[in-house]
DNA sequence: GACTAAGTTTTCCTATAGGATTTTTTAGAG
DNA sequence: CTCTAAAAAATCCTATAGGAAAACTTAGTC
């Protein structure tokens, strides 16, 4: 086992470290899901996939069964795989509770444990929205979501706990989806209509000011991480929580509608 | 080589399966693990279970894929699959620490929620952790453990929260695991150190008075759910975590230690 | 004894054929 | 025209063999 280490000294032979195909199509398939390619609840036909990616069944199958266990792909027996449906309201609803329960906590304890390497790695993140809010257009709001996935995901690593990174990160990547797919509703929208959707839904929360509400909040979280006030870290997260479920829920609720 | 023929025979008799092969591939791995006929940590070779199931590769892989994402199984790229290693302490800890984030809400909102058919379900569950008292001999370690983990997805369940729900699915299964590694350690020791092991580590805590203590645990936070009292139900929960945990603690330190 | 090089084994991936099941199409009766 | 039922097509699922690349083992040389 130590070999591992010790094969790392001669870093040029590392060299070729190619991954497996059935983890890089894992990963296309994700992000075709990710970029609507794959549409929520469109059948996915493993034939189709394999000539389009251009690889044999087995991969294909890996993958998808991979992406079931996400709960990304759905299969249901003898008739195919299908992209799961977006989140329902109730399971938008659930999803931010189960942040509640675990969040603030993750934060507290990140404000306990965080050393200068964690401290560093936030600070970085904060500087990458900063850089976000700079870019102009329907990019920006694309680019202030993965900042959120980021910030988020790295407080609970810091945090220490595995089980408590491991479900985050698993709940995390259907809100993540929903929110893209609202990204994604914007560009469909044209006119004056969209405006007005864009303002109904957004600006009025998310973007007021160059988007800089949510960015304010994630900085009060992190201050409270890096000056050690696990107590400040916690009603931070969890004020953030809810202000964020504040700001979507309209959107959730429009969405589910159509 | 001895495959199924019987499809040159009228379709009339066949039964029809619904499940698919796959899928009772992959529940046998998982079964096979947690019977610890896979070691933790042991090397899994795809073609030697594909033969020992007799069945082909292709099932096999998906099974194996799906239980990488359940954490069972670990996929070293270009080396093959292996079954994951026990919990460490750290990682016994880190559970139990979830846990604690997630079911004490879960029962509160259990407790606030319930209709007749949970409760039912509850009265239910509670009669047979009182039938597995009664069993003899090891076997009862192994349906006390079963009847918890039952006991536990129930309630979550009855949360109404699907994240909830399925975060602790995830993880429980480790614990699950771990905890069937004790009782089958119990079976490997033998004469008087056996003896010894089963009466520092269990019966003063698990089994005492033929393992009432958790059971009555459960019993108050069944009533409490059931009487729809949520803070008590709340507490009751959150404390038989904290017991359960100081129950296995020191099982956990000594298998950790070998 | 240490290092390099060839051989062996393991593992991943491809390709394809055919059985089983669902869905769609088509034909016929009321 | 509408409804039922059988045939056809599409799709999924399984089985099997074999090739390519990497890791591991062994042997030979300095």
């Amino acid at each position: 086992m130590p070999t591992k280490k010790s094969a790392s000294s001669p870093a040029s032979k590392r060299a070729p470290r190619r991954s497996v195909l059935s983890d890089d199509i894992y990963e296309m398939i994700k992000a075709m899901i990710f970029d609507h390619e794959i549409a929520p609840g469109a059948r996915v036909n493993i034939d189709a996939l394999a000539v389009q990616l251009d690889v044999s069944q087995t991969p294909v199958r890996e993958a998808l069964a991979r992406l079931e266990s996400d709960g990304l792909i759905a299969k249901e027996p003898l008739k195919g795989y299908k992209a799961t449906a977006l989140l329902s309201l109730k399971e938008f609803n659930d999803l931010f509770q189960f942040r509640l329960l675990i969040e603030p906590w993750a934060a507290e304890q990140a404000a306990k444990l965080v050393d200068n390497t964690g401290k560093t790695a936030l600070k970085a993140e904060m500087q990458s929205a900063k850089t976000a809010l700079k870019i102009s257009g329907d990019d920006q709001f694309q680019a202030l979501t993965e900042h959120d996935a980021r910030f988020h995901a790295l407080i609970a690593s810091i945090s220490g706990n595995q089980s408590v990174a491991d479900s985050y990160e698993r709940t995390h990547c259907h809100l993540h989806l929903f929110r893209l797919y609202m990204a994604n509703k914007l560009h469909l929208i044209e006119g004056e209509s969209r405006a007005k959707f864009v303002q109904d839904l957004f600006e009025e929360y998310y973007q007021v000011g160059s988007g800089q509400l949510a960015i304010k909040e994630h900085d009060v979280i992190a201050k409270a991480i890096i000056d050690q006030n696990s107590k400040a870290a916690r009603t931070a997260m969890h004020s953030h929580i809810e202000s964020s479920l504040k700001r979507f829920a309209p959107a959730a609720q429009a969405i589910n509608k159509k």
